[in-house]
DNA sequence: ATCTTCAAATCTGTCGACACCTGTCGATCC
DNA sequence: GGATCGACAGGTGTCGACAGATTTGAAGAT
């Protein structure tokens, strides 16, 4: 229940460590979606024996980056287009219930510092125009804030730990684009304004509308691809 | 991905049924809640290996029916008011959307499918008036078929797989009730004919409606166990 | 009597090995 | 030539055992 990546993510076990990397590998694409993995192969890759590493890929199918079939094998999530949509989906639902009750939930000092977070990625944003870093990072990570401000564990759990990988997988995978980082930015800015206000109806708003437009956004993306 | 409990529940591996033995278990309050979960002794218990119980551990802690501790152990989670409210301003979001879904995902025949079984469940109720049988199993069968026609692969598994034994074990270990039953059997028939209809909205307002109900229902019923 | 300290006991994390299953390749038969 | 069948290789599921960590409990000090 209690991963929380990015902020406190040290290893603390060997398959806590072949956990990290193959996520990590996974997400930037080092291990290509669709490809099948071989635990033997791996375990001598990693060094570790089959049993952390059978642990790690358990972990790794709960945040839907790998797919396992009894007695067959695992194989790494191929990107769809079907697939982001039902994504998108779930994140507009469960996003928005995080703003409706980060605005009641959150204490004003864990408001300030995601108003702090808020400024830092403005100055970070002007510096590097055009870098992926806030998209990559950035963006993903007001909303990690807010998902955590909800308070509600099972929400905290279901995006930051299940869903959030995934969601990074194809943002890095698709490539990411430019002019919507600054657009982006406002909307975060706006979300945090209601949820400063403690309107719980405008920031849930306003998050749908800002995950809807990211997933219009990569669709576009992806449809630009396809040609 | 693929689990669907109560239809297809056939353990194909050992784990798989370990899994499925200490699920019903807890769920039961054969285990009881809370209690500390010692992997040698269930391994000798089930008459398997520490590893398929391990692994059959991980999966319950997927449901967040345990919680492990790194180098500490396993316990099995403890019932709250404040986890049943989280685990129930979900499923409002979630069974809301898996409405809306439905009202356009579904194909005729499984509408009718789901019409015949609400049918059976009038029936059963009558027959078996007061029992528990509806609100175990055909209440949940009901809101179980909605999700699976959504035809959301990742709502699927998050409220079939994830959460679905934890509202279980909630709604069993709290004691299930008489007067909602007839209630809650309408508010099915209203849903599944807003879904007939194509009207995803009112589905899902429908679906909310009819949770947060639920939810109302149990914590009367709890706060009546703390007088 | 209470708190501290230490050691035994237990448990978790990890390892290497074995049985059964799966998928593949080649041989045989129609 | 195509299809069926059977051996082979690789892999997954499972097992028993060991090392490090943790909790328990008792002994000792204050």
């Amino acid at each position: 229940m209690t991963e929380h990546p990015n902020l406190m993510r040290q290893a603390i076990t060997a398959s806590d460590r072949v956990l990290f990397e193959i996520q990590r590998a996974i997400v930037e694409g080092s291990i290509p979606a669709g490809s099948k993995i071989s635990e033997p192969e791996f375990a001598r890759r990693f060094n570790v024996s089959r049993a952390p590493l059978r642990e790690a890929l358990a972990r790794l199918e709960r945040c839907h980056l790998i797919e396992r079939t009894p007695n067959a094998g695992v194989r790494v999530v191929t990107l769809t287009p079907e697939g982001l949509i039902s994504l998108y989906q779930i994140r507009e639902e469960l996003e928005g219930l995080a703003c409706r009750l980060a605005a009641t939930q959150m204490p004003q000092a864990e408001i300030a510092e995601l108003a702090a977070l808020l400024d830092q990625h403005l100055s970070t944003q002007r510096v590097r125009e055009g870098e992926s870093y806030y998209q990559e990072a950035g963006d993903l990570d007001f909303h990690y804030r807010v998902i955590l401000g909800s308070k509600n564990p099972y929400l905290i759990n279901m995006l930051c730990d299940e869903l959030y990988y995934l969601v990074r997988m194809y943002r890095v995978q698709m490539g990411m684009n430019g002019p919507r980082v600054s657009r982006a930015f406002d909307e975060h800015k706006a979300i945090l304004n209601a949820i400063a206000n403690r309107d719980g109806e405008l920031a849930d708003l306003l998050m749908r509308r800002h995950i809807s437009a990211s997933r219009h956004n990569i669709e576009q993306q992806l449809q630009a691809e396809r040609t």
